[in-house]
Formats: C-alpha cells, sequence, structure tokens
DNA sequence: AGGTGCATGTAACAGGTTACATGATTAA
DNA sequence: TTAATCATGTAACCTGTTACATGCACCT
C-alpha cells in the first residue's frame, strides 16, 4: 500500500525508470514523445522532483558537467513500488478532452458555410500531428514496447481523423454544391 | 474586432444562441452534448454568466417560475457579433488530450504482463463511452447540423478506439502464448 | 563575440473541479 | 413525507502554463 501518484509524478517516474534523471531530460524525452496524450511543463517537472523526493519515491544527488549544474535522481524502493502499484492498476483511469475544432463544428450550423472551413482546419491540424508521429518513427526505428505501442496508437488515430475529416469535406462540399445548383 | 471569447464563454455563448437561457440549462445540456470534448461546471458556468454580462455580451433578466428564482440570458448584438467572430475564424484551435490509459500503455514495458490490461480497461471505457454516444442519438433522432456532425465522429472514433483495443488484445494474448509455448 | 543548447528554477496567472450552502418544486 | 429535480452560487483547492531570470558550455 503505497502512496498514490499525482499526475505528472507519473510521468516522471516513469521517465526516470527508463533512464532519464535530470528534469531538464524528462522534459525533453517528455516532449518527444508522452506529450500528445500527456503533457508536462518546467514548471510541473522541478517541483513535484522536489516533493517526490520530500515523499521518498527519488533519490537525487548532484551530478555537475564541470562548472554546469546538474541534477541525477534515481528510483528509490518506495519509488520503484508506487510506479508498479500504479502500472498494475486499472482502474480510474482519467481521460480528458479540450478539442476546440470539435466545439466549433458542433456550434457550425449558427454560422451557416463555416463547418466546411473547420474541419478543414481540423485536418490540417491532424496531419501535422501525423506528420510529428511519422518523423518520430523514422528517428527511432527500435524502441520499447510500451513506446511503441502508443506511437501505432496515435498514428492510427490520426489517420482515422484524417480520412473522416477528408470525406466529411466531400460529403459538406457536395451538399453545399447541390444546394446551390437545384 | 470584437473582443476574443474565453474558453468556456464559447460554450455559453453557443448555448444561449441554442435557445438555452439559465446557467443551470446550459450545464444539463453541456451535459448531454460537448461534455465529451469540451466540459463545463457549475464553477465556471455562472461566474462565467456574470463576466460575459459586464462584458456586455448576453444581458439576463430574472425569469422566476412562482417563488423559485431562475435568470434567463440572451445574446446582445455584441455577444452574437462574438459568437459569429470565434466560429468564422479557423485558426489556433486548442486541442488538448490526457489519457492516462495512454500513458500506462507507454510504460507498460517496465512492468511485463500489464500492457493486456490496460489496452482491456481502455477498451471497456471506449465502449461505455460508445454506448453513451448511441443513448444521445436514439433519444434525439432530430437534431441540427453540428452536433449530428459531431454525434458521427464521437461514434466513429470510439468506435475505432474499441476495434483497435480488440485487434491489440488478440495479438498481446497470442504473443504472450507463443512465449508460453516455445 | 554571439547564438544555440544544456540546465535549473520561480512567480504570476489561467483555468477548472469539488464540495458545500441554500432553498423551491414536483412526483412517489 | 421524502426523495429527486430545479436553480443559484461560492470558497478552497488543484493542476498546469507562460514568461522570466540565471548561468555554463560549445560551436562558428
Amino acid at each position: 500500500m503505497t502512496a498514490p501518484l499525482s499526475a505528472t509524478g507519473r510521468v516522471i517516474l516513469g521517465m526516470i525508470a527508463r533512464g532519464k534523471r535530470s528534469g531538464y531530460e524528462i522534459k525533453q524525452l517528455v516532449d518527444r514523445s508522452t506529450r500528445y496524450f500527456w503533457a508536462a511543463s518546467y514548471g510541473q517537472i522541478y517541483p513535484e522532483l522536489r516533493r517526490l523526493e520530500e515523499a521518498g519515491l527519488v533519490r537525487g544527488r548532484s551530478d555537475p558537467s564541470g562548472a554546469r549544474a546538474k541534477m541525477a535522481y534515481e528510483l528509490t524502493e518506495e519509488g520503484a513500488a508506487a510506479l508498479r502499484d500504479w502500472l498494475t492498476d486499472a482502474t480510474g483511469l482519467t481521460y480528458e478532452l479540450r478539442d476546440e475544432a470539435m466545439l466549433k463544428l458542433f456550434f457550425s450550423d449558427l454560422e451557416p458555410g463555416t463547418a466546411l472551413e473547420t474541419v478543414g482546419a481540423m485536418r490540417t491540424l491532424h496531419e501535422a500531428k501525423r506528420e510529428q508521429l511519422r518523423a518520430i518513427r523514422a528517428a527511432a526505428p527500435e524502441m520499447p514496447a510500451g513506446p511503441a505501442l502508443t506511437l501505432e496508437l496515435g498514428l492510427g488515430l490520426t489517420s482515422w481523423l484524417v480520412d473522416w475529416c477528408r470525406a466529411t469535406e466531400e460529403r459538406l462540399a457536395r451538399e453545399s454544391h447541390v444546394k446551390v445548383e437545384v
């Protein structure tokens, strides 16, 4: 029965378990991997590292390169146990989405003609995300099973979204065309 | 050039434009429609309604039913213009996701055997969401074009996710089976 | 000499949730 | 009578972002 992990604490512990040991390195890795479904900023990471240390889940020692300060964190026994507990428990998974494009789409009939443009903007966004994910995959052909799974899921999801947008754009264009013609 | 709309202000203005006029009604409608991609709580709605009124975007008057207090809000000219401006502008669309299931999946290789369970929990969640969306569609066969579009998108998306989870569960089960057998 | 990257950190703010308090109305 | 629903509202809290400050190291 270890203490429950805070939201940001989860990513931090996981990243430290993967071998990344400074706040800076954790941020780098988050930005290249989980950021699409779980972001973290310095403003969260550094204070949280301190809290985790106070709670005894990580242990940090100074590991400077020359005169440049650097902290090297590693998991304690308790930290490894907390990470295991969290990974083993599949209940109460948070899921939060805030998608302004969908909100605009929801209200699109209030301002006729905006639906097509909104879906177009939505497609552009997801296309960009898909390209970024492809670049990540290309840059690291070998990766652990977990990251590989989420990358595959992200790629599939964005691809589905791009296709939906394209199909919907065609349909909306056809409908407005028919309306004009008849 | 009207003032930019705050996050919650967007939903509120849209819902008022759809005819919902009290904070309570707005919350009800949000919970039955946009909540899957854009939530709102009373703690946001009531203060925001006041701010919108101070900014001159909505106008509220008391409209009690008997001795039960009730406020009826409607859009002002400025409010309608702000809503139009927002709907017409397809740039800078916020998109934020926080999906703990995907995060656990990302770290699943740190604790062998958890991937299958995590994907299973993920599927259960999306199946439930899909059922809720189906219930909404069944309860309101006639709906405006905007809500119909987002409902269709939500249903398609959750269905794709459920299918991906199912396929991945099969694959993971097969792989672990092979591992045991060889 | 200057720009980029490594590295740490914080203060101010923004946005949102939860829990609570209050009270009327309606249906069982 | 009592539970559910209608209806408003706030205070405390949590979580997270943005912008800034600081300084070393390395490359050109």
